[in-house]
Formats: structure tokens, sequence, C-alpha cells
RNA sequence: CGGGGUGUAGCUUAGCCUGGUAGAGCGCCUGGUUUGGGACCAGGAGGUCGUAGGUUCGAAUCCUAUCGCCCCGACCA
């Protein structure tokens, strides 16, 4: 047990100004953590104790999913990531790791920098220790400090600078292994969650710079969050915005039959698709062709859709570039023959067609059929444009952005779309990592092998504000049992009469032996300041022992997820206590 | 990095427009009265007004630069 005024708990009676939302502004009022600066925060004793709640049952779960626990430097020589496959994607959010000392040693390149995440030192790890097909499947995790110079840390810990992640890297002899780590991975996590009692949903989601072949978020629902999660309960499809996809083209469409010749029409002026729906022209835009010039490393190539639809940026992940960006209209002139809002990709329109590297469409706008889009030439556009005849296109795909009320591609009933935060992540890498570091094994047919990886994380330290996010009340946090600092807060309200906490002792150790960590409210404060910072910190179980409720032969009872108190006899008390507490343990076990 | 906002005591802030040398609440310290939902009274400590220039007799206030922080966007656990 600890005594309050032992402890350390800087509660706060109003929010700070630079905290926006509520868990945020509860991380701090209930002294969880202070800030030191952007995205750098001190995790004070009960912060830190939610945290290391946290990271226990994570490290059981991922146990359990068959992970074997190591810790990796922190520090990584910057040649492992220059050996690595995304080196140039990935060094823009790394702090550099230089020497801060008076300067004597001169200026040199960074050798060193401070680690994001692990690929880049575990995979050399691998190579280095297994090679027999004996040794396989292998899955390590740490529970560790990453880090991660963000461009724009936000929301206390919910993207910070520095912050604890579980990450873990599976290797398998073939692909079959690899998805059956991934799914006890994903096993693993759901339970994780339930456990800490987050409602966290597991949605498709793009593999993004990680790379790979498939890829789930674990998402909380929840207002502030950074990710639009589209789905559809009735039949379970769940996806990020970035990977959405629907049932809008039927998969038996038929290719639309030319209704005309192709014909050159003056548009001066006319750039946007706006320009064109309005009056002289009339082309609604789902009726139109929007033509957009990307760079993938540094070759332009085209992106066809709809004039009504968004493209989806992450979806040209699938392309298979490192690094791909929109071309600058001076980049896109010389290529095509026009600027910008007079662009198309109609065959043999384009200036330099050979320049290109491929002509991507988005299969949407099969549904256009005969359509308008630019002519490659100043203030002119084209009609009656066939998909089929017309178009040069290298190769149709999924690259606009879904909407809600699409058919949902597995159900065909409307989507919908909610916000979420992602507090874990897992993919399925396949060879990428194993090919550049050279992971290889030998089968029992005495034949090489790369390889193939699975990487997995949970953003512990945004897992904790997700839960505060996900359970608070106006009053304060309403810690689930399994992660709360302390299961039971006895609030002694005469702490200077030695028979209160010599009841308030005895009513601990009953708590403890039946399994909860206690804590005694024994400040001189008044009763009114010491409920309120009962509820703001969230105790699950709360004791009242005042001398109120003594003369009556009674100590106060209350859940802080419930509104009614009761009463206790005395003579019960200890009892009462602990089949309290085991009750509450056993639901919460129950629950997971 | 683009757009917007903000910086005054440990915290929340007033004052700034219209320049005259900084005020409150909370917290803290002392004493007293209180004691079941953030008490009251009296006294007290605590501020180079983010920083650096400039304008002016005089700058928290006006101008310039710079830094920090917050929000929106692109990226991520």
């Amino acid at each position: 047990m600890k005594l309050w005024s032992q402890y350390f708990i800087p509660t706060l009676k109003e929010s700070p100004a630079d905290a926006e939302i509520a868990s945020h502004k509860l991380l701090v009022r209930a002294g969880l953590v202070r800030k030191l600066g952007g995205g750098l925060y001190t995790y004070l004793p009960l912060g830190l104790r939610v945290m290391q709640k946290i990271t226990q049952i994570c490290r059981e779960e991922i146990e359990r999913g068959g992970g074997i626990e190591l810790e990796m430097p922190h520090i990584h020589p910057v040649e492992n990531w220059q050996q690595g496959p995304r080196w140039a994607a990935a060094r823009e959010i790394m702090f550099r790791a230089d020497s801060a000392g008076d300067g004597k040693r001169g200026p040199r390149e960074p050798e060193y920098v401070l680690g994001p995440t692990h690929e880049e030192v575990i995979t050399p790890l691998v190579k280095q220790e297994i090679s027999s097909y004996r040794d396989l499947p292998k899955n390590f995790f740490q529970i560790a400090t990453k880090f991660r110079n963000e461009i724009r840390p936000r929301f206390g810990l919910m993207r910070a600078r520095e912050f604890v992640m579980m990450d873990a890297y599976s290797f398998d002899a073939n692909d079959d292994g690899a998805i059956k780590s991934y799914l006890a991975m994903k096993a693993a996590y759901e339970a994780f969650f339930r456990r800490i009692g987050a409602h966290a949903i597991a949605v498709e989601a793009d593999t993004g710079v990680m790379g790979g072949s498939f890829s789930h978020e674990f998402m909380v629902p929840a207002e502030i969050g950074d990710d639009d999660v589209i789905y559809n309960e009735e039949s379970g499809y769940a996806a990020n915005r970035e990977k959405a996809t629907s049932a809008l083209v039927p998969a038996g469409l038929a290719d639309a039959a030319p209704t005309g010749a192709v014909e050159e029409f003056a548009t001066p002026g006319a750039v946007t698709i706006a320009a064109l729906e309005a009056a002289p022209y009339g082309v609604p835009a789902s009726q139109q062709f929007k033509t957009l010039v990307y760079l993938g490393d540094g070759k332009p190539f085209l992106v066809v859709l709809r004039g009504c639809d968004e493209l989806e940026e992450a979806k040209l992940g699938a392309l298979g570039f490192t690094l791909v960006r929109p071309a600058t209209a001076e980049e896109i002139e010389p290529v095509m023959g026009a600027k910008p809002g007079s662009l198309g990709a109609v065959k043999g329109t384009i200036k330099d067609g050979a320049a290109l590297v491929g002509i991507f469409a988005d299969q949407a706008i099969r549904l256009i059929g005969n359509g308008t889009t630019g002519a490659n030439k100043d203030g002119f556009h084209l009609r009656n444009v066939n998909v089929a005849r017309d178009l040069a296109v290298t190769k149709f795909g999924d690259f606009r952005r879904v909407r809600p009320g699409e058919p949902d591609p597995k159900s065909g009933q409307p989507l919908k779309v909610r916000r979420g935060i992602e507090v874990g992540h897992i993919f399925k890498l396949g060879t990428k990592y194993a090919e550049k570091f050279g992971a290889v094994y030998t089968d029992d047919q005495k034949q090489s092998h790369l390889m193939v990886m699975g990487c997995y994380g949970i953003g512990i330290s945004r897992t904790m504000q997700a839960v505060i996010e996900q359970s608070h009340d106006a009053d304060g946090i309403v810690w689930p049992w399994n992660v709360a600092p302390f299961h039971v807060l006895i609030c002694v309200l005469d702490p200077q009469l030695p028979e209160m906490m010599d009841l308030a002792k005895k009513l601990a150790l009953a708590a403890e032996g039946a399994g909860a960590d206690v804590m005694i409210d024994d400040r001189a404060e008044r009763p009114g300041v010491k409920f309120k910072d009962a509820d703001l910190i969230g105790i699950p179980l709360r004791l009242t022992i005042g001398s109120k409720g003594l003369k009556d032969g009674i100590v106060e009872m209350k859940w802080r997820a419930q509104k009614d108190v009761s009463k206790v006899p005395l003579a019960e008390v200890e009892a009462k206590v602990a089949a309290a507490v085991a009750e509450a343990k056993a639901k919460a076990v129950a629950a997971a």
C-alpha cells in the first residue's frame, strides 16, 4: 500500500492552456505526465504505474503469441539504415545522435541515429545468428522507447517525439509460416486490447513506407482520432480510408461502346473540373477524366480518375515506387505538351509519351464510358473519349478515395465513416528486409532461402491516452481495472485520528490480500478536495472512512464508474472489500 | 514545411486597440476560524511581461527580427 502524503500526485484544478482534448487535459490534471517540450513528456509516478501495467499485459500476450523478448540499442549506426530499403524515406523522421561535447572532435557526418523502429537492427542480428530452418520460426519483441522527429507532435502522448512502443519482428521459413505468425500476433493484439479494457478494432490498412503485402491497424474509435475508418457493422468490413475500397464498379461491367469520333473543342480559360461543369460546356464532373501527373522515383507517370473522384495518394504505393510526389507545372509541360488544366491520356496526344513510366487508371473511369478530357493543348479539350478505345492505359487499379455511402465490397450495404486513434499496426513484410540484409537460411534439402518477415507495433504510451479518451467523464478518468494505477483508494477523512488510520490499513491489507493495489489518502485536506481528486485520478474502487460513517458503524464503498454508494457495516467491511476486489478482478479477466 | 493563433508569477489569466513603469483567481508560506464534494479571514513571498533590436522623454502596450508553444493540412505507433 502507498500513502498519498508520501507519494507524488500533483493534480490540477485547471486544465493547462496548451491541452485541447479531454485525454490530454486529464493526463496533466490527474498528475500522470508533465511536458518538457513539444512531444516530450515526463511520466510522473502515477502515469508510470499505468504504463507499467499496460506494458506487463502487453508482454504476457505477445509472449503467448510466440514472442521472445529482447532489447536492442536505441542508438543505431547510420550504416544499418543506409543498407536498409527505406533510408531515403525514413531519414526525415530520424534524430541524429551527434556528440554534444565541446566540439573538439570536429564536425562530422551523423554516424548514429536514434531508433524510430528496429527492422534495420533485428534483421542483421537474425542474419548473423540464424541460418538453419531448424531455428525458424522466431518472433522477437521489445518494449522500449522510440524516437521520431515528428513534424507536428500533437495532443500530448498521441503523437510524441519520444514514445514507448512494443515492436515485434517475426522470421519464418516461408509464406505460410509468415501468415501463421501474422495471425498469431493479430490474436495476441486482440487479447491485449481486450485485457486493458480498450475497445480496439482491427481494420485493413495501407502498408505505407514499411512495405509488405498486407497489414491491419488497430483503431480505438474516437472523435479526435487522426484516421478515418471506413466500415460496415453488418458485414464486418473495416478499413483505413487510405486502403478502403468499395463495390462502386460492378464486377461484370462491360466496356461502353464508343458513341462517336473523338472531337476537339475550344475551352479558353477553363482549367478546372468545375469550369467544365459550368455553362457553356455543361459536362458533369462524373463524365470528365481527371489526369494527374506524378513522379515516381523521379520519373513521370499519369493517374487518371473520374472528375468527381479524389486521388487517394497512399494507394499509389501499390505501384512500387520508393518516393512518389506530384509533378510541378514546370515538370509537366515538357512531357504533356500543356499546362495542368488541359491534360489528358488520349493515345497520340501526349507530347513525350515515351518519357512516361506508366498511365494508371482508376477502374471507376470505366463507369464514364465516353467522356471529356484535356487535349494536352492549352485551351482545348476532347469529347467522345471512349475508355477502351482511346485511353492509353497501362494498368487499371484502385486509386480513388472511397466516400461514405458507397457500397461495401463485402455486402453491398452503404459504407460508414468514423474517426479512430491508431494504437497498433501489424504488417506482413515479406522478404524486403531479408533481401537487403541477406537474411537467409538453409532448408532440409540444403537449399538457401530468404526468410519471410512480419513486423508488429503497439504504441504503449499512446494506448494509455487512448484508454483515457475512451474512458472518462466530466469529473475525471475512469480507469479500467487492469490498467488502473491503483485499484482501491481509501479516503481517510480524519487522518489525524489513529483509529481511522488503523482501520484504513486493515482494509488495505484485506484488499491487498485479494490482489489489489491500494492507496490511502491520508492527506490533511478537506473531504471535498479528496473526493474531487479521487474522481480525477479515477481509481476504480473508493472506500471512505469518516467520523460520520464510523458513528453509524459503517464504511462507504463506491465504484468510480457508478453513482451509488453502499454503506458497509464495520463487522463485514474487510470481507466485503476482499470480495469486491475479487469480483472486479474476475470480471476483468472474464472480459479478456 | 504551408496556413492560423499565442507567449504576462508554479497554474489559469486581466491589462495591449488608445504608451505613463503590472493586477486578479488558484497554488505556496505564517496565524486563526473551519471540516462529508475543490472552505473562510488576516498577513506574506513570488513577475528581466519569451528573447534581441528599434521608435519614444517614457514600451507588457507601437515597429522589426528571432525563438518557443498550440491548432488546421501533408506523415506516423
